[in-house]
DNA sequence: TCCTTCACG
DNA sequence: ACGTACGTGAAGGAA
């Protein structure tokens, strides 16, 4: 057999993997991206290699010749960051488990285990294959080592191959040429500095002449264009110390032979077990034999335009088996930019339009129905409802888009993969099918922005119809196959009351409420922007006179410049890029000059302007003239839920100015806004949660908690408490609830951190079960890796398994923090439920139109007033039972001002 | 795309 | 000695 040896450079691939793949964790929450692409590239090459002989190698820790250099060139290296740090162990205890050698030797760089590696190799006759993502290897190809650059384009991974032969046609140089090219023209990924002004073209050119940089310098008279030979002449020590950079040794004295680099068992029980703990299915795959098994998948692929094949294809649908599915539709009258950036209207049908719909039922009952004369949404939709039941679910990843077609889905016949996920690991981006088809279906897909980049699906749809009739099939049944592994993870960790009884309840609630939106007084929004407008003008012109020059006051540079240069105002340090300019510095410049006083109210304005008047106009429906935000269910890490497009959850409110804004925001003729806040929420919580006496007794005797605390932490007779005492103890309860640090509270209040420090101290003598209970949140969190909220909604730290002190301290923050908030939101959350079922079910006109985390807004109908307030009251009230009672507040207005 | 700033709970 | 309060989203500038 012939000797093949693969030499792979780790930190380089292992590099490209983590930058080049998507966020992915595992379900403990430690980050697997790097370890993913590093081993997916890794199986690629072996696949294709098959050879004989494999060694990975490493750099140590100690800095060697190479960076000592480059470090006091230019000072220090970029820390790795602790999300790929954290993968590096975890990688390589996985090449151990599957017997292949990894090499790191002290004071040798990988580069030049690689470099001797391979020349050795090909002396000894072996077949070479260096695999790196890192150029500066070509130098190694010769006709017998190959050179491997693997890609990642967009997810799939493709490989350049280099002999002398394609590193001479792609470069115009030879591979022992490289060094003298990077010398030359620098390498900015690698941090090799060259020549300046050098690039390229004009380093190629010189080399074509000079063969070397070294014969260059020698003839540094000769080097023809004039700019090449002044900054070649300006920089011949760094021209050389850049060539030596670049250098890579061959002749290293390795502690590692041959023989240890021998392809050994890689799929071998230890290794299955250590994978398994990654949650990657796709690479678990591979120790199991049903290699191959995607294109058996995809065989099964059928697309139907007849009502007839549908049919046929329908009647082997199971009433006992749960049914994936993926729709792709047009939004109503939605834009899109065609090839040219051009925007082009959809013009508006007033509906979405389903396109076509992809059904699985398993791997080998999988068809893509397309919409069209001989097929219509009524046929499959009707069918696949029929089919759909209680423990025979629908099985879509965001069930929330589907409602426009699927109007009978319902709690108890479907179910949302991507809140599932979600629920699992709150922490990940996204959930899509592609995002937990790995580890959930147990399916490979590819993604899909690797197909179809940004595209609008419409527009992929009708640009690419075969991928993309393959990319929903795929989806569908990563949604079927998925279905009983989240159930069965939901159960194991005790999560699926939340996700049955809250979470999918919610799903339809937010539907309703994105559906019916909010009005805005269209004129009146335009004439507060108008207003905002001229004072913003006459602000601009002010600030410039001060400052004798025009400039773009929007920017925090060039205000740095204007403020701390120009200005000289007294020394506003902080932020990596320059000064800080944040309303907080700017506030303690304020006598320093009437300029300070203008920029902030400018700032004010300008916002004002930007996000909420001019921002908030584009989001009007022209049909109805109201906005329709979008109700994010999975991206919170605490359960919280966000808004976006529009965010009509940071509708300014402590401002007056700001606040006036929300006087646009209005009810239809007929209704008033009902707006009901629950009081102090969060406290409440952490008075059950932790059952200290003193807090709960507070709570129960209706008084002002603040006060109280104060009383007790400042130990000051209740009725004698200071504003002042009042307002440090309010801030100390806020603390509490974020996870108290002498120095945040010390920043917050303005007083020093010994200061703080005692008030916390005070605090927790006060009410000793809190500090308990803050103490067990943080042991638990490092026990389990995990908090939970009341409601058994999790949320995983690996922080606080940090080695960094400051982020392990920033998990213990979040440990005393998420239980509290995400309890609070599950709270609400059910009283959304239950108000918006009570308003349903006995057909008000009434309806909840937005959350804001602690606070519902309704648009009531003027003659259910009465009973809504009531409706309100009563479900937020007893949305769950507490030691402590919850109130809420209902206000009344005509506008959102007014209501609040 | 990342950073800074600032709007909210 | 470090350098932090918890959770979000949008706009604008810089790169």
């Amino acid at each position: 057999m012939e000797n093949k040896l693969v030499l792979i450079d780790g930190n380089s691939i292992v590099n490209r993997a983590f930058y080049g793949v998507p966020e992915l964790t595992n379900r403990e929450g430690l980050h697997t991206n790097a370890i993913y692409g590093f081993l997916n590239i890794m199986f690629k090459v072996m696949e294709e290699e098959e050879p004989s002989h494999i060694l990975v190698a490493f750099d140590q820790k100690e800095p060697t010749f190479r960076h000592k250099m480059y470090e006091e060139y230019k000072g220090t290296r970029k820390p790795m960051p602790e999300e790929l740090r954290e993968q590096i162990p975890v990688l390589k205890d996985v090449l151990q488990a599957m017997n292949i050698m990894i090499f790191s030797q002290a004071g040798i760089e990988a580069d030049d285990i690689l470099g001797t590696m391979a020349k050795k190799g090909e002396k000894e006759g072996y077949t070479v294959s260096v695999v790196s993502g890192d150029r500066d290897l070509l130098q190694l190809a010769t006709d017998k080592i190959k050179v491997r650059i693997p890609k990642t384009k967009g997810g799939k991974t493709m490989v350049e191959d280099y002999y002398t032969a394609q590193v001479i046609e792609k470069y115009g140089v030879t591979p022992s040429q490289i060094i003298d090219l990077k010398g030359l023209m620098g390498d900015s990924s690698d941090n090799i500095p060259g020549v300046p002004g050098v690039g390229e073209k004009t380093a190629v050119k010189i080399l074509t002449v000079f063969g070397t940089v070294e014969n260059a310098i020698a003839h540094v008279e000769e080097i023809t264009p004039n700019r090449a030979r002044e900054a070649v002449k300006n920089n011949i020590s760094l021209a050389k110390m850049s060539k030596t950079l670049a250098t890579i040794k061959t002749d290293c004295r390795l502690g590692v032979s041959m023989e240890q680099c021998l392809v050994g068992d890689m799929y071998n029980e230890k290794a299955y077990h250590l994978i398994q703990t990654l949650d990657i299915k796709s690479i678990l795959n591979r120790f199991s034999d049903d290699t191959g098994a995607d294109k058996k998948i995809e065989k099964s692929f059928q697309t139907i335009t007849e009502k007839k094949e549908w049919d046929n294809f329908s009647k082997n649908l199971k009433k006992e088996k749960p049914l994936g599915i993926k729709t792709v539709f047009r939004k109503k009258s939605d834009t899109a930019q065609d090839g040219n950036g051009q925007m082009t209207l959809f013009m508006s049908e007033n509906a979405s339009r389903l396109l076509g719909i992809a059904v699985a039922a398993d791997k080998e009952n999988i068809c893509f129905c397309k919409m069209g004369k001989g097929l219509s949404e009524g046929d499959v939709i009707g069918d696949l409802m029929k089919l759909a039941g209680d423990s025979t679910p629908l099985v879509a990843n965001d069930v929330k888009a589907q409602l426009d077609f699927f109007a009978e889905l319902d709690v108890e016949n479907s179910f949302d993969t991507n809140v599932a996920a979600y629920l699992i690991n709150p922490v990940q981006k996204s959930f899509a099918e592609e995002d937990i088809a790995d580890t959930y279906a147990g399916v490979s897909m590819f993604s899909y922005a690797q197909v179809f980049g940004k595209a609008l699906p419409e527009a992929a749809f009708a640009e690419h119809e075969d991928d993309m009739i393959r990319y929903c099939c795929y989806c569908a049944l990563v949604n079927v196959l998925s279905y009983p592994s989240l159930q069965r993870e939901l159960k194991k960790m005790k999560s699926f009351d939340l996700f049955h009884d809250i979470e999918m309840p919610l799903v339809f609630t937010l539907y309703d409420m994105e559906k019916w939106g909010i009005l805005l007084q269209r004129e009146a929004l335009k004439e507060y922007g108008q207003r905002l407008g001229s004072r913003i003008a006459e602000l601009e012109q002010d600030i410039y006179e001060r400052a004798g020059e025009e400039f773009n006051i929007n920017s925090p540079k060039q205000l740095g410049t204007i403020l701390f240069d120009k200005m000289r105002m007294p020394y506003g340090r902080k932020t990596k890029t320059g000064y800080s300019t944040s309303a907080e510095v700017l506030e303690k410049l304020r006598f320093e000059d009437p300029i300070i006083e203008m920029i902030l109210e400018y700032r004010q304005l300008a916002k004002l302007k930007s996000t909420y008047a001019d921002g908030l106009d584009s989001y009007i429906d022209e049909q109805d003239g109201r906005i329709h935000t979008t109700f994010n269910q999975n991206i919170t890490a605490t359960g919280r839920l966000s808004s976006t497009e529009p965010n009509l959850q940071n509708i300014p409110i402590r401002m007056e100015l700001g606040r006036e804004i929300r006087k646009v925001f209005v009810p239809e003729e007929g209704y008033v806004f009902l707006d009901a806040d629950y009081s102090q929420i969060e406290l409440r919580v952490l008075a059950h949660m932790s059952g200290d006496e003193r807090l709960i007794e507070a709570y129960r005797e209706n008084a002002d908690v603040h006060r109280t605390t104060a009383s007790l932490v400042f130990h000051t007779p209740y009725d004698e408490v200071t504003d002042l005492q009042r307002r440090n103890a309010k801030a100390v309860n806020f603390g509490i609830v974020y996870g108290i640090s002498g120095f945040g509270l010390s920043r917050d209040l303005n007083i020093t951190k010994k200061e703080a420090e005692k008030y916390i101290e005070n605090y927790f003598e006060t009410y000793p079960r809190v500090k308990a209970f803050m103490d067990e949140l943080v042991e638990t969190g490092k026990n389990k890796g995990y908090v939970t909220s009341m409601f058994g909604r999790r949320r995983p730290i690996p922080e606080l398994k940090a080695k960094n002190f400051m982020q392990r301290q920033f998990g213990e923050r979040i440990a005393m923090n998420s239980p509290i908030q995400g309890t609070a939101a599950d709270i609400i959350k059910i009283a959304m439920i239950r108000v918006n079922h009570k308003l349903r079910e006995n057909h008000y006109k009434s309806r909840l139109i937005l959350q804001i985390h602690d606070e519902l807004l309704i648009e009531t109908a003027e003659d259910e007033i009465e009973a809504v307030t009531k409706i309100l009251e009563e479900e937020m009230v007893h949305a769950c039972e507490l030691s402590v009672p919850l109130i809420a507040e209902v206000k009344r207005g005509r506008n959102w001002y007014e209501a609040k």
